[in-house]
DNA sequence: CTGAAAGCGCTTACAG
DNA sequence: CTGAAAGCGCTTACAG
């Protein structure tokens, strides 16, 4: 058996006795190939370990079957659950899901999406862009098939995916408030992130609901990182009134929170209450298990490639701007509050 | 502006007026391109926005530049600091990295690494491969560029890079043997993996160097995934004499351990020392801090990346087998024998 | 230093 | 139901 990867569908052709054209045509399970023929086609193909060269069949004009996601980074939980549902997905439709990220790369991000979009990729989901609205718009307009997971601002054009931001920050408040709490800090976002905005207004709006004025010093900067989670508790509980309860705008700051608030030798939730955003699969495991809001990250990602999957077939899409329901999960790091 | 993704390379040589192939050479960086020429192309591609179509130039036969990680799940952090390590070298090299997962895959895992890398990789680094050893020698054998982390078994034909895990868990052995630990749990990871065994060699020698007797029922099976740290504690924990200390083959299991050690009610470490495995960034976040084996994760990546642009380079590559250092990290989950 | 030709391995019209 | 031709956008020898 000769090496497989330098056999061509004329050499199928040859041995099975038609031309490539035929034998093309039943590689992509095209109608209209005799039983017989497509026998003998497909027993080539399978003796011989024969593998279509994906940049030919590209470049001839039709499909890669691959598509991409663009993520910040590789390392939270967050990514990787929006990637396992994109993946199944992908997966069952007959496609390639491949990942990856630019985040060292020396050139611009836009440049740098062209060029692996170009040939490489049937399109492409796009999670946290830091690439400025613009450029995205331009991409889209030049025809690359493409959605968002968790935009930036208002890009009511461009197709996308997200959770019910502002109704989950108001569940989560809802829940905080319930508990007695109406001293609550809020550890912000990444500020370039519409998710990160709609928490802050579900968090505002909760608070003014209930007649509680919004107090700015309860309100921290972030950028979704762990660190930065330290850093928002640590400010809070130097206040001379610190919080009861502090409201992480996602799990790894509210872990971070956690670590603080119990190097002080706090009790959490006796001393003080903490809440997430995600339910990223490790806040389960936290100590103590972590209350959070649930985004249906798995279905997010399998969504998103779903809306990709239908603009290939040309079917047409009504729902482009995709909205995914949150939940609150109630587990061990909220309680009553304690003054 | 025409829209760029259609503009090809011969667009560009009518503008800047020279033939297809001076931009080639240009945009390859070949020499032998008088200055002037090599300014008027600069300028067109400049002006048009032109992004070279990767298909086509891999079909002409030279190369992608794209590099492939072909991983189990994109769910732990262990992959997490491998890819970026991978995806910084990479793009230090002028490569791009793409990350992809075949547990969804129908298909074959052999055929679905052969189609993927027909054309689009120019090399592939797979990590903690599920594909026997056999099919993984063929697929070297047909040409491909590899390098292999976390290998199975014994495939000292291939190129590897691996940590060291035979001395990381005799390290870890002999910090909870000197803390007065005689009892000592082993919690053992995926069974097809090298690393899984080596790691209960070093459980075991060290025992044995201090005259231990090997007790079968404080060794485990897991699988590197958390529930099973919680279902080897548990058996553990039932025993009659249970053991005052327990090293899980990696973090997530530790996690596992430490969750239901704690819904027993005991203390870490008081009641009982618990130490893990890769030292994901996660594992000082734990509650206590982990105490831990560091595989350099990031330096791991890398390297493998680097072995394959070498490969490629035609470089002689003459540490084919990377075995890189592992080193005990002492944190707060172990302490002194209890009884 | 620069260019004309052929070809990479497929697929898309177009015939029959 | 099947095939001969042209072409996708590049690059590799080969000339000059």
């Amino acid at each position: 058996m000769p090496n497989p990867s330098s056999i061509t569908l004329e050499d199928i052709a040859r041995v099975a006795g038609v031309s490539p054209m035929t034998v093309s045509r039943v590689l992509n399970g095209k109608s209209g190939v005799a039983a017989a023929t497509r026998q003998k086609v497909m027993a080539a193909v399978q003796a011989s370990g024969y593998v279509p060269n994906l940049n030919a069949r590209a470049l001839a004009g039709n499909q890669t079957r691959v598509l991409g996601m663009l993520v910040p980074d590789f390392s939270t939980q967050y990514i990787s659950e929006l990637a396992r549902g994109a993946g199944h997905a992908a997966n069952q439709a007959g496609y390639e899901l491949v990942l990856y990220t630019h985040s060292h790369a020396q050139q611009k991000a836009s440049t740098h999406v062209t060029l692996i979009t170009r040939g490489l990729l049937d399109g492409l989901i796009i999670v946290l862009p830091d690439i400025a609205d613009q450029q995205l718009e331009g991409l889209h307009q030049s025809g690359l098939r493409m959605v968002i997971v968790d935009h930036r601002h208002e890009l009511k054009s461009l197709p996308s995916v997200d959770a019910d931001n502002y109704r989950g920050a108001r569940l989560m408040m809802d829940h905080l408030l319930d508990l007695g709490h109406r001293r609550i800090g809020f550890i912000a976002g990444r500020p370039d992130t519409r998710a990160s905005l709609e928490r802050l207004r579900g968090y505002k709006e909760s608070l003014q609901l209930r007649g509680i004025e919004i107090d700015d010093q309860l309100i921290h900067p972030g950028n979704f990182l762990q660190a930065e989670g330290v850093k928002g508790a640590q400010a809070f509980m130097q206040l001379d009134q610190p919080p009861t309860a502090i409201f992480a705008c996602n799990d790894m700051m509210a872990l971070g929170a956690m670590d603080l608030v119990r190097d002080m030798g706090l009790r959490i939730p006796e001393d003080i209450s903490i809440g997430g955003f995600d339910d990223i699969p490790m806040s389960a495991h936290f100590y103590p298990a972590l209350t959070t809001i649930r985004q249906p990250l798995f279905d997010m990602g399998s969504a998103a490639t779903r809306m990709i999957i239908n603009m290939l077939s040309d079917i047409e899409n009504p729902s482009h701007q995709l909205e995914l329901k949150t939940e609150l999960v109630v587990r061990s790091s909220t309680g009553p509050a304690s003054n």
